[in-house]
DNA sequence: ATTAAATGACACTTATAGTCCGTTGACTTA
DNA sequence: TAAGTCAACGGACTATAAGTGTCATTTAAT
């Protein structure tokens, strides 16, 4: 599976334990409503900026959001 | 400190522990040389894929990248 | 002091990251 | 009936990362 599945997975899993909705995530880490959409569906190669931006507003550490199964090798 | 400043400087940090040049890992993780000095200078604003690529050379886990007191808020 | 390896600085093209407008369908509550 | 929220998706666009070339500078050894 491929590191943009995976940050997907990740953001919506974390999403959803925030129980917010992907647009409330999109304003908070001020970046637009389709991308997370895409983001999350394993579409897009996000860059270091926008995922330190996801990651804040999903209210984590960057070493606990790589933290999971999914990263591990 | 910006997050790409932050991710040069621990990539350098562990490609010195691993005590290989900048062309080396470069070409370990089959990317430009060029662009390896950029990103150890913070001057890029790098993807998760090539990020991949460089902490897959590094020898590391995502996780244990982002360990490091730099990018502990 | 000269050579060679390693790194730095930066301009440039092209590929794609990221935005902004909208629509659609599933589901929920009134 | 609606009327609202939410996620998925498309098209067109702009901003910028990816990737490369070239020359300058530093560093270490001879």
């Amino acid at each position: 599976m491929s590191i943009k599945v995976k940050v997907g997975q990740r953001i919506r899993e974390l999403r959803n334990e925030l129980g917010i909705s992907q647009e409330a995530l999109a304003n908070k880490a001020e970046i637009d409503r389709t991308y997370v959409t895409d983001v999350e569906n394993g579409r897009r190669n996000i860059s270091i900026e926008n995922l330190e931006k996801l990651i804040d507003a999903l209210q984590v550490q960057l070493k606990d959001f790589f933290d999971a199964p999914n990263f591990i090798k």
